[in-house]
Order: C-alpha cells, then sequence, then structure tokens
DNA sequence: TATGAAATAATATAGTT
DNA sequence: AACTATATTATTTCATA
C-alpha cells in the first residue's frame, strides 16, 4: 500500500477531526475536492481507514475505573480458547484484549464505574469462564497519554 | 451529566460511524435533524464527545509491531515525572500511558515498526529518559479485540 | 491516471412556530 | 421538537493535463 504526501495529509486532518467536511480537508492538502472525496472513498476501500469514532468522555459516561487485566488460562486447548475470546467478544466492559508474550496469556483493558463493578467483572464475568485460572488486575491511576493518533511518516 | 434515549442513541450511531451524517443519525433517533445537530453541538460543548478519530490499519501503515511497556522510575522526584511525562507526550510511537497501581509506576502502550524499531524506542529512547530505572516489553501476539465503543447503559 | 471546475444532489443549521 | 428556508457540503460529470 503506497501513501503519497496528499494520502498522509488527508490522514492527518482526519486525526484531528474526523468529521472534518471534506472542503475543509481540501483546503489543508492544497487539493480540490474532488480529489479529497476519492481519495477517502479509496482509502476506506482498502481498508487503511477502518472506521471512524467518537472519543468520549469515560468519566462523563460512568466509568471511573480504568484497569488493564492479566489473565491466564489453565489448559490451552481449543475449546478453552475460543470459549474465552467469546466471552470477551461479549462483555461490553473490554474494550481491548490482546494475547500477549511474558508470563501471562492475555492483557485486557477494562472499564469499569468503580471498584466494586471491576470486580464485578473481573471476579464475576471472567474468572469465572471456563479455562480462566486466574486474573490479575492493574489499576489506572492516572492517564498521561491516550492518543489513537498513529504517526504517519 | 444527565443522558436521555436520544443522546444515547446518537452516541450509539456516531461509535458505529464517526461520520455519520445528522440527517443519518435523525433517522436512527426518531428524531428530525434539527434536534440532533443541536444535541451533537451540546455533548460536544459539555465535553462527553471529546472529538473524533478515524480508526487505521496499523499494519497498513507500516506498524506490525504492537506492545506494551511496562517502566519504572528509580526516583519519583517531581523533576524525574516531569520530565518523563514529557518524553512520553513527544514520544510518537507512545499511543498511550498510564500510571498504574502494582509494582511499575507506568504502563504504555507503542506501536513499531519491527522488533528492531521496539528495540530503539525502548531502549534508545525510554530507558534513557532521566529517571527511568527499566522498562520490560510485553508484546502483543493477537489482537482479539479492539473496540473503542463504551457501553452506554 | 489524476486533477480542477462546475453542476447537481445531499446535508447542516438558523429562524419560526 | 418540527417545519421551512438558507447556507454549506458532497459527489457526479466533464474537460483537461
Amino acid at each position: 500500500m503506497q501513501l503519497d504526501e496528499f494520502d498522509r495529509k488527508i490522514i492527518a486532518a482526519l486525526q484531528e477531526d474526523a468529521r472534518m467536511p471534506v472542503a475543509a480537508i481540501a483546503e489543508r492538502t492544497a487539493l480540490s475536492a474532488t480529489p479529497v472525496s476519492r481519495r477517502l472513498k479509496r482509502l476506506e476501500d482498502e481498508g487503511l481507514i477502518r472506521g471512524y469514532v467518537p472519543l468520549l468522555d469515560e468519566r462523563k459516561l460512568g466509568f471511573a475505573l480504568d484497569a488493564y487485566v492479566l489473565v491466564n488460562l489453565d489448559a490451552h486447548s481449543d475449546a478453552n480458547i475460543a470459549g474465552f475470546e467469546q466471552a470477551i467478544a461479549d462483555n461490553p466492559y473490554v474494550i481491548a484484549c490482546h494475547a500477549v508474550t511474558g508470563d501471562r496469556d492475555y492483557l485486557l483493558h477494562v472499564i469499569a464505574r468503580d471498584v466494586e463493578h471491576l470486580g464485578q467483572i473481573t471476579l464475576k464475568s471472567i474468572v469465572r469462564t471456563p479455562g480462566v485460572r486466574d486474573v490479575q488486575s492493574v489499576i489506572v491511576l492516572e492517564t498521561i497519554k491516550n492518543t489513537r493518533a498513529l504517526p504517519l511518516e
């Protein structure tokens, strides 16, 4: 996938404001609206742009707690893995889940209303998923940086 | 901050596609375009919606490696903390950074082109920041889930 | 193959009720 | 909050480099 300088400028503009009108993007890129509209469609069709999302204030939505949860499975059977991944997919409080290297199997990013709610999510839901041996929560004390923007060199 | 059913539907629509036109949001919410436009502005002004970003395919942008990096400081002086946080703010490959509970001070989310690049970021940049004692990288093997969508109950 | 300009279609917002 | 009018924006068409 080859990106030229125009594509990068279009993406950079969207990273600032993904609802920016095509005409405004065109101004910044020294193009007219027509090619911007077409390039945007191409970037979407090629899957480089997967979609657009709002950045929401978690606290204002009632989620005061942000945590990372490390999970170990006790047996790595296909059934356990599939069941665990399904449980994760179904849990709306798990906003990200990665299989990782190191002495844990999975790293989850979880949001919760408060400590009690986090306990429910981890101890009542995640730990009770078949195949899950244990969980360990790391609670976010402060978010120093949280950009979804990617470098475009 | 009180959200009614209309606000929630507006946000839910944006979580599906943040570039969705106001008219399309209006259809889903059983409102006309005018109140959707006004509510949207209100949600932005109140800071519940902090902005809009594109979801980009990291791999297609050349970032094949996704890692979480755990960082310890060796002295928690104000100067060290401020210097570290500035270094994080300046590093475009660090897309998130949290101060966390547990035996590590910070949890960073880092993207890199490849293993060598990750080494550069962690060993040439992060570790050399004054006050940083050590770093430990957890490499993402597979991303099971990665939604930025928040539950709106 | 990709662009700009103009025309048309669609969309957003302000005024009014 | 809806309806209507106006302003803005997106996309298609077409000529051109």
